[in-house]
RNA sequence: GGCCCCGUAGCUCAGGGGAUAGAGCGACCGCCUCCUAAGCGGUAGGUCACAGGUUCGAAUCCUGUCGGGGCCGCCA
């Protein structure tokens, strides 16, 4: 049940036999009608601008057409009031009875209650993480993959088929930089001081991969030049590498469902294929361009190079994808990837980014609209830096040094459930803070905590309930006497329950995983804040001394509660807390 | 020089073209004989950086300026 979709089409329902009446002109476009909970609910339960927005285009005054609408609004049973207010809001109040329907509604739905057919089965690549095989996950790649993880799942919980998808950045010059670093931890294993030279992998976590190197090859490898080893190095270290962040994203609880290697794709001949499907649409040439603007580098000199037109989709000067000398730049497998995922015939492709790749967006979504004729969206969502702090100081990371700080370090300290929650509750191009001591602070000014409190006091309800020998399972929850839920306090929370559903949508079409963490403080606090009024008012409370079917009806309220909470926390991949400790 | 992100209460931040711009922290005043006070209620606090524009209506969209951060390569 989607309160908010269902009183949306009473409203275009309405507008259609107004249409129909003669009062409106046929056909008006109705996509920016609204149906939303006003800012100040003293206006009402729901308001909206559907005369306003049919104003526009019909040439009407917005009051006139309010006065039609809002008596048709007015004859439906589950409006009790519809009101024209301010420039031609239509301001709703509901009856009761819509409340406690929505309360019956999240019970009988219980896992599925906010699920939407949104995506109508869209096939959806989500593209995340993708940190290049040379070390340990650190903390700047966690904010992406929690994202991303999350991201998912809520496109999976509204409607989409979605696939979860790592690019493997394995044929560039760092691979082979992570395969000398490798194997001068391989001549270490046998007893030779390594010689980390500059701009080699200092960590520590090569020294097993030089331990494997040993057991698999023995000393075949030792006092070889670099051609006879560099290859076999490479794709083991590699390999290695790839294990750990695999075990470092399943702390996090996240699996991708596909790895795609940059190598395969670039032997399998798909580069060629992709810049000649660009090619045949006229957008490869060889030319030379404009020197950089500013300071200029100062080995610049013009060279004809074969140039990607991505002008031609609103980028800022079009793109090499071949050197001087022949060989493809960087881009062309970036080509040949995403002119792979549109053959793989996805329906929309979302990229999760670190902010440092901002300058790729443009030609990335150039390629796509080229290769899939504008029929594939790409969203190129960038996850700005996540700052940490422990004990009031700001916690630096150094790759260099090769003392960063892992992902591994982050979550064994705070968990994986603080880890992911916290990482989302911002939205994701806005820097993020993480302080070690506030996010694992017990008390409400830690939004992880407050939410979990609420969904354990929910629990503790239900527990108390059992001991008092009241059935709660949700189907008899469901088939409550539900209008004893009246008063506003417990209205107010089913208000809230009634919103999930929207939320979820909203969230899902705006790529946006931080609303449902806000929101779910939100639910939170309306709930806090119910159960508080039971200290005053002992009519409020949850447990009726006396009264089974008025307990039966506040608990179902709080269940109800839970379930979005449960659900909400279901799709950020924190677990509900049955009780604090 | 160009591009991207940010600028909203003292602080940290929400805010989808709609009505009197919100939350938490901090400050101040209250609330436990009572299902978890690890909580709740209230008060004070704003030229939504600035200037134009579009619109019936702009914190929101567009242009420009200023400030903070990031990026720029025949690197990956």
């Amino acid at each position: 049940m989607n309160l908010f979709a269902d009183i949306r089409t009473l409203v275009i329902d309405g507008l259609a036999d107004m249409a129909a009446a003669g009062e409106l002109p046929d056909a008006l476009p109705t996509d920016a009608v609204s149906v939303e909970p006003p800012r100040d609910p003293g206006h009402g339960d729901m308001a909206t601008n559907a005369a306003m927005v049919l104003a526009r285009h019909g040439g009407l005054q917005p009051r006139t057409i309010a006065e039609g609408l809002a008596r048709r609004l007015a004859a439906d049973p589950r409006i009790l009031k519809a009101e024209v207010a301010g420039p031609g809001f239509i301001n709703l109040r509901l009856a009761p009875s819509v409340w406690q329907g929505v309360v019956r509604a999240a019970l009988a739905e219980g896992a599925d209650y906010g699920r939407s057919r949104l995506g109508r089965g869209q096939r959806i690549n989500v593209e995340f993480v993708s940190a290049n095989p040379t070390g340990p996950m650190h903390v700047g790649h966690t904010r992406g993959a929690v994202f991303g993880d999350a991201l998912a799942e809520l496109l999976s919980f509204t409607g989409h088929e979605v696939t979860r998808e790592y690019y493997i950045n394995d044929a560039g010059a760092q691979v082979d930089v992570l395969a000398r670093s490798a194997y001068e931890r391989y001549r270490e294993a046998h007893g030779l001081s390594p010689e980390i030279a500059e701009g080699l992998y200092p960590g520590d976590y090569l020294i097993p991969v030089g331990e494997a190197l040993k057991a698999k090859y023995g000393a075949s490898l030792l006092d070889r030049p670099e051609e006879d080893w560099l290859a076999e190095v490479r794709d083991f270290a590699v390999a290695a590498m790839l294990e750990m962040i695999r075990a470092d994203l399943a702390l996090l609880d996240v699996r991708m469902d596909v790895f795609t290697s940059e190598r395969a794709i670039a032997q399998s001949g798909q580069v060629d294929k992709a810049i000649a499907a660009l090619r045949d649409l006229g957008l490869i040439y060889e030319g030379t361009l404009e020197p950089p603007k500013g300071e200029l580098p100062e080995d610049w000199e013009p060279r004809v190079q074969t140039l990607f037109r991505s002008t031609a989709f609103g980028d800022d000067v079009d793109r090499p994808v071949r050197k001087s000398d022949g060989s493809w730049t960087y881009f062309a497998p970036d080509i040949a990837y995403h002119w792979n995922k549109v053959e793989r015939g996805f329906d929309a492709l979302v990229n999760v980014f670190g902010a440092d790749h901002a300058g790729y967006v443009k030609r990335l979504k150039a390629v796509v609209a080229a290769l899939s004729g504008g029929r594939v969206p790409l969203d190129i969502k960038l996850v700005q830096l996540v700052k940490l702090f422990k004990d009031g100081q700001p916690f630096k990371m150094s790759k260099r040094a090769g003392t960063f700080v892992t992902l591994r370090d982050v979550v064994e300290q705070a968990g994986p459930d603080v880890t992911r929650f916290v990482m989302l509750t911002r939205k994701n191009d806005a820097a993020l803070d993480f302080d070690f001591d506030k996010v694992m602070d017990q008390s409400k000014d830690n939004p992880v905590f407050y939410v979990q409190y609420a969904h354990a006091r929910i629990r503790s309800v239900l527990r108390r309930a059992v001991e008092a020998g009241l059935p709660v399972d949700d189907a008899t929850l469901a088939g409550a006497a539900l209008d004893r839920l009246s008063h506003e306090a417990e209205l107010a929370l089913a208000r809230r329950i009634a919103e999930w559903p929207r939320i979820v949508e909203f969230a899902a079409r705006g790529h946006e995983p931080h609303r449902i963490a806000f929101y779910l403080y939100e639910l939170a606090s309306d709930f806090h804040a119910l159960w508080n009024r039971g200290n005053e008012d002992t009519s409020l409370r949850f447990l009726q001394e006396g009264d089974p079917a008025a307990s039966q009806a506040k608990i179902a309220l709080a269940r109800a509660a839970g379930v979005v909470i449960s659900n909400g926390l279901g799709i950020l991949g924190v677990t509900p807390a049955e009780e604090m400790r």
